[in-house]
RNA sequence: GCCCCUGUGGCGGAACUGGUAGACGCGUUGGAUUCAAAAUCCAAUUUCUUCGGAAGUGUCGGUUCGAGUCCGACCGGGGGCACCA
């Protein structure tokens, strides 16, 4: 009695992805299953995740990104696309240099060991990628044809060469960025940071600040905050260039006028300063003869540095005794001070202080003692008692104190002020002009650093900048580099440095600047298209697969990386390179994986080194090791600085991949935070094993039987809640809710249960198992893109001879997602009093007249007849007393 | 400081265009199985309750037959930008 039970369970042995995730993978690469054909005449799907830095290790942040590529790519391949999945590795950069500094080792062996471990690791997870497209972005074949990018858009007049301001780390001799530069200081030699003026490279997206911002419009795929952030990065304002003539006596100066940018022509009344940039020309012939002046302005110059300093600075200012003339009252003067918060890259390095409509204004000339006159005041308001003294007001009103503007919107008189100074003439020009201006400013790429993609130009004394010729092209990076000396290596690399000028011959030397990582990042999804092409680009392949229809990656680069690569687009366009506006059709930033932090004495541990126990409710970790308990801390974004990193290998190793990205897709919605927890993966896991068990001890009954949903009978349950987990996975896998979609394959796997065992024992009719047949193909079917190993382990239990990968996904029946009979909550006066089942076609009449005859309805009325029915369709029905 | 997003059980989170709040999972509790445990299965699980019900989606108000969803004010959490004239 006991026997039959027991030895059929012990017959079924768990999954064990150890053996079976590789072997898969192996049956998978054999039939070059993911490799796209360009030809292939299906429609084309792109779907792209960001690709990694090979910092070294794949970690679970990882697995969550291209897990949810990998779903998109397998669920479009299963409807019938040809899908593009590619992989590559963003290569170039910092920390390989870093690294051959600490540990000698070159930066180019680094990077590749790196990525192999890397791919190794990718691989483990079964992603459905097309490798044979891979490539390294420090790989010469890329950075050659990125060479031809940069001479192509230097010949469109897109890249030009400027003086620009760099941070400037004289110790380690290098140029730091703005997060190296911690209090002043280079983050690695603790040095003081100077400003330094360095020719650099620049490509011109400021031509197309307003394209860019205009075709946001039409990124309708995107994340809405994700256009926000790029709107405001490009940070469009609309204002009026106006002059203010120079009274001659105050100022050496051979200028006239002063030039101002000013966003509020409208308070032009209330202006009682201006205040222009340290490194404004007028500032600068001023400071010549006036040492207290030029020592102001150094200072100004000198706290640029740091954003920390920047964000303490009191606003202070420097009276030069240049005074002003009005614009529309002869005889009013107005002083002219350097001030420390006025930029001299944005508008036109002057501004004029209004105190009454801008609090830096006003805190300014409370300072120095300087005039505030209200000029807007909110409606209602009395004028001549309304004042302004310690908070400025910035909103709509009513114009005063501002002549023939009183009474007048602030709109309409910033229009009749541009009006009347568009039509004076000072100095044969019109005194104003209307001016749009940006925030956005042009892409400096230089980086004097080695790993990077050297910038093919050669710098002749008799010929200037002379670009390499692209027959000449790739300018190789030298192999040998000592490390060894502080700064470029590039730089003091004589045999590579000096070269002879392509135009002349005589001695010149190469530029030996590198090209900012983001370049590399800004069009390697249109490499994809063709990476064998000897060009950047084939064009017809990529306006066939461009734009990426779905693009996955991290919110932080919604700005930066996003906005050059739709500049990138456009510049390629212009090049030739490709036919099209936008790169990226569909973007979704996906969260964060987070987990808590533990700290013992000894400093930081990672989670694989703690072990957590639960008491009394209280939740205490101790080090594996020493057995010392340590703190819990914060919950955080895995870093390696905070040691809470859990690696993609360990967790492939203890429960495989299929749980690992089964798990990374529960729960949370994509584009949160998730917390990697034990509990979590512990959970997911049981999930895989109880399919698996399910699904293999039901196996021997089901493996002959011809799949066939159930129309009448009990068995009919069971294909109608297959069918609609079908419909509606189908439609969040659409939307990318993966969260939801898990939720549907739950409740599936919890009606199969109980039939699934009745059938496992023999007691299943022949309707009933070709139900569960047809449930059980459907199952797998929609499981497949998150746990694709596992499917296809289940699919050749259940008897199917094709593979999962190459099948089609199954077809919903409408009948049977449609319910014939529907039941309605009936409420009372907006409560919820019952429930009616009635046939899901009733009319509304008679679904009124079921109602009233409700119980419930009968004793609310108690005889009286009700005020209203409201009957909302397949929805609900209030009776209102 | 400015801009944006967000707030639902012990926890992660569902709830389509205003229509049964808490799907699904985790955790917890009870039970079955076991010599015992693990695993598994079954049941319960928003709170209060006089067991009839009542309250409930950050707080307070509004619109509506009906509000987690819409509007206004406030409070908390997260993010972006930051001398941008």
């Amino acid at each position: 009695m006991l026997i039959k039970t027991d030895l059929l369970l012990m017959a079924i042995e768990r999954y064990n992805p150890r053996e079976s995730e590789p072997y898969w993978r192996k049956v998978w690469d054999e039939k070059k299953l993911f490799e796209t054909d360009n030809d292939d005449p299906r429609p084309k799907y792109y779907v792209l995740e960001m690709f990694p830095y090979p910092s070294g290790r794949i970690h679970i942040g990882h697995v969550r990104n291209y897990a949810m590529g990998d779903v998109i790519a397998r669920y479009k391949r299963a409807r019938g696309y040809n899908v593009l999945h590619p992989m590559g590795w963003d290569a170039f950069g910092m920390p390989a240099e870093n690294a051959a500094m600490q540990n000698k080792v070159h930066p180019r062996d680094w990077t590749y060991r790196n990525i192999d471990m890397m791919r190794a690791q990718l691989k483990s997870m079964g992603l459905s990628l097309d490798w044979s497209r891979e490539f390294a972005t420090c790989d010469v074949e890329y950075y050659h044809h990125q060479q031809h990018l940069f001479l192509d858009f230097l010949e469109h007049g897109l890249v030009y060469r400027k003086q620009s301001k760099v941070n400037w780390d004289p110790i380690d001799q290098t140029v730091l960025a703005n997060e190296q530069v911690v209090d002043g200081r280079g983050w690695r030699s603790g040095a003081l940071v100077e400003q330094r003026e360095l020719t650099q490279w620049f490509f011109k997206i400021t031509d197309f600040s307003q394209e860019l911002l205009e075709a946001l419009d039409d990124l309708d795929q995107w994340p809405e905050k994700v256009r926000l952030m790029q709107k405001n990065w490009i940070g469009r304002s609309e204002g009026l260039h106006m002059h203010w003539q120079i009274v001659p006596e105050t100022s050496q100066s051979d200028e006239t006028s002063l030039a101002v940018y000013t966003t509020r022509p409208d308070t032009v009344f209330g202006a009682s300063f201006m205040a222009i940039a340290a490194d404004h020309p007028l500032a600068i012939s001023a400071a010549e003869d006036n040492t207290d002046l030029a020592a102001f302005c150094d200072a100004c110059r000198r706290i640029g540095t740091s954003v920390a300093a920047l964000e303490t600075a009191e606003k202070e200012g420097f009276d030069t005794d240049i005074k002003v003339r009005h614009p529309f009252d002869p005889d009013w003067f107005l002083p002219v001070y350097v001030a420390n918060f006025v930029l001299m890259d944005y508008g036109t390095g002057a501004i004029f202080g209004c105190p009454s409509g801008d609090q830096r204004d006003l805190d300014f000339a409370n300072k120095y003692g300087l005039p505030v006159v209200a000029v807007v005041m909110p409606e209602g308001n009395d004028a001549t008692s309304f004042q302004i003294t310690e908070e400025a007001y910035v909103d709509d009103g009513v114009m005063i104190n501002s002549q023939f503007l009183d009474g007048m919107t602030p709109k309409d008189a910033f229009d009749e002020v541009a009006n009347r100074l568009e039509a004076i003439e000072i100095d044969g020009q019109p005194q104003a002009q209307r001016e749009t201006n940006y925030r956005l400013r042009d892409w400096g790429i230089s980086r004097q650093r080695y790993w990077g993609c050297p910038i093919p130009v050669v710098h002749c004394e008799t010929c200037g900048v002379i670009p390499v010729a692209k027959a000449d092209l790739p300018v190789r990076l030298p192999d040998d580099i000592d490390f060894e000396k502080p700064g470029n290596p590039l730089d003091r690399h004589p045999t590579w440095r000096d070269v002879a000028c392509p135009q002349c011959g005589e001695n010149a030397k190469r530029e030996t600047d590198t090209m900012d990582t983001f370049v590399d990042s800004s069009w390697y999804f249109a490499r994809f298209t063709a990476p064998w092409q000897d060009a950047p680009t084939d064009p017809a392949a990529a306006d066939d697969w461009l734009p990426v229809d779905q693009y996955i990656g991290g919110v932080e680069h919604a700005i930066l990386h996003l906005l050059y690569s739709r500049f990138f687009t456009r510049a390629m366009r212009i090049a030739g390179h490709v036919d099209l506006k936008e790169p990226f059709k569909g973007l979704f930033t996906q969260g964060m994986v987070v987990h808590e932090t533990y700290r013992g004495k000894d400093g930081w541990l990672m989670p694989s080194e703690v072990r957590v126990e639960e008491d009394a409710g209280r939740r205490r970790a101790f080090c594996l090791d020493s057995g010392d308990e340590v703190d819990i801390g914060s919950i955080e974004k895995m870093s390696k600085s905070k040691r809470n990193v859990v690696d993609s290998d360990e967790i492939v190793e203890s429960c495989g991949a299929d749980t690992a990205r089964f798990f990374m897709l529960s729960d949370s919605p994509p584009e949160r935070d998730v917390i990697w927890t034990e509990a979590g993966v512990d959970g997911a896991h049981r999930f895989v094993q109880r399919v698996w068990r399910l699904l293999s001890e039901a196996a021997p009954a089901l493996e002959g039987v011809e799949p066939n949903p159930a129309r009448q009978g009990q068995a009919v349950e069971i294909s109608r809640a297959a069918h609609k987990a079908l419909k509606a996975v189908g439609e969040d896998l659409e939307k990318l809710s993966f969260n939801k979609a898990i939720a549907r394959m739950h409740e599936l796997v919890n009606t199969l249960q109980a039939p699934l065992t009745t059938a496992a024992a023999g007691k299943a009719d022949v309707a009933t198992l070709a139900a569960l047949k047809d449930a059980v193909c459907i199952l797998v079917s929609i499981m497949a893109p998150m746990t694709p190993h596992l499917s296809e382990e289940c699919y050749r239990t259940i008897g199917r001879t094709k593979l999962v990968a190459e099948t089609d996904w199954p077809v919903f029946d409408q009948e049977l997602v449609t319910d014939d009979t529907i039941t309605l909550p009936v409420q009372i006066n907006g409560k919820k009093r019952g429930d009616l089942t009635i046939a899901r076609d009733a009319d509304q009449l008679t679904v009124e007249k079921a109602v009233l005859e409700l119980a419930v309805v009968q004793t609310a009325l108690a005889g009286k007849t009700p005020r209203k029915i409201i009957v909302v369709p397949q929805r609900i029905v209030n009776v209102v007393v």
